[in-house]
DNA sequence: TATCTAATTAGATATATATCTAATTAGTTG
DNA sequence: CAACTAATTAGATATATATCTAATTAGATA
């Protein structure tokens, strides 16, 4: 949705003859003459508010013998206020996502030195696949690794290749078949279950 | 809720320069300059934006060293989102209400004449239950009557008193104890399952 | 077709407000 | 306390708009 139609929606509603009308018709459908009546305006007043709801396609009107009935269309205001609560839920998602990244920087921070080894495979099973999944980012997906280069790729970070590379094996990041190695998709991971 | 503060919140966020900050400030705190900076517009006008925000509440600030951050108060914003979702849902349940009484009514008029005697028992189980409660307005929750008494009731609107009676029991309308007839709560009787 | 009525349009007026520049305030830091 | 800076306030201007009265239109009905 634009933000220009979110703001002629919020604009139109944010009247209080209108936001008035909205909840007289909300009962029922009436015409201009009676809407009028029950708040003391002028039937031109009137018109020139229902266009604006009109505009915004909140209200409708069919003609009953010489009179119109305006009516309330309730699903298109639903569907602003939805809108409304998604501009502030993006957000929500955006932030958790982004706790979550600072919380797996804090790990990768704590158990690998400023030059990039790490220094021990941690205890916590979160914090170990944090770290695995670290060591993980110079494999490209797709590519068949022999179980040498694996080795070697590992021990640019641990001397103990052997342990972690069971471990990649274990966790499901990688399998192997006659002695190739290839990534998985992130789909088929060990998930860190909170 | 007033509709007085719903029209100022929604006056509020009808404004294009209120709902570009409102979305920056959704991605996370910002200074008064580096709003200004984002949407080519001066501090003063931030000022006065950020005024209107204050007010109704969607926006707090939190003074860090020498500049003010401003924060987005989501539950606010999702607040009034909600408000304006009861404005028209309120309505529909309603219009229900409505609907129903309505239908009832047809059902009333169908099957008794205008000098409010029953022409016959409806077959339609749904229908006979709508009759069946309309022969019951006349008598009163938490009275004793006698069978005579409950007969002569039924006798105004039908001449098969004994089927009626018989009807009012096995719909949980009435319970009987030793000849001595009672109205049971609304609760206890039988539902009409749509 | 003529007439009636609800709705709309046109035009006037008063009020509200978004924005700017310039001056001032509040608060931090040396 | 003095100097600095971000934020606010004051005041001006231009634009938008809510409301009214009076005139007009659109549509139904006799």
């Amino acid at each position: 949705m634009q933000l220009h139609r979110l703001v002629t929606f919020f604009k139109t509603i944010g009247d209080p003859t209108r936001l008035r009308i909205i909840k007289l018709l909300s009962q029922g459908p009436l015409h201009g003459q009676a809407i009028a009546g029950k708040l003391g305006l002028t039937p031109a007043t009137i018109t020139h508010h229902l266009k604006k709801l009109r505009d915004v396609n909140i209200v409708y009107e069919r003609r009953d013998g010489n009179i119109i009935y305006f009516y309330l269309q309730p699903s298109v205001v639903q569907h602003y206020a939805h809108a409304l609560l998604d501009l502030t839920e993006q957000n929500e998602v955006k932030k958790e996502m982004k706790e979550k990244f600072v919380e797996r920087q804090k790990v990768i921070d704590n158990f690998f030195t400023s030059d990039g080894r790490l220094k021990n495979i941690p205890a916590q099973r979160k914090k170990k696949l944090i770290v695995l999944e670290h060591m993980l980012k110079g494999l490209k997906p797709g590519k068949r690794y022999t179980e040498k280069e694996i080795n070697e790729h590992i021990k640019k970070f641990h001397e103990d290749y052997a342990t972690i590379r069971r471990e990649f094996i274990m966790n499901n990041y990688m399998y192997r078949e006659n002695g190739i190695y290839e990534l998985n998709p992130p789909e088929m991971w060990h998930k860190i279950d909170e």
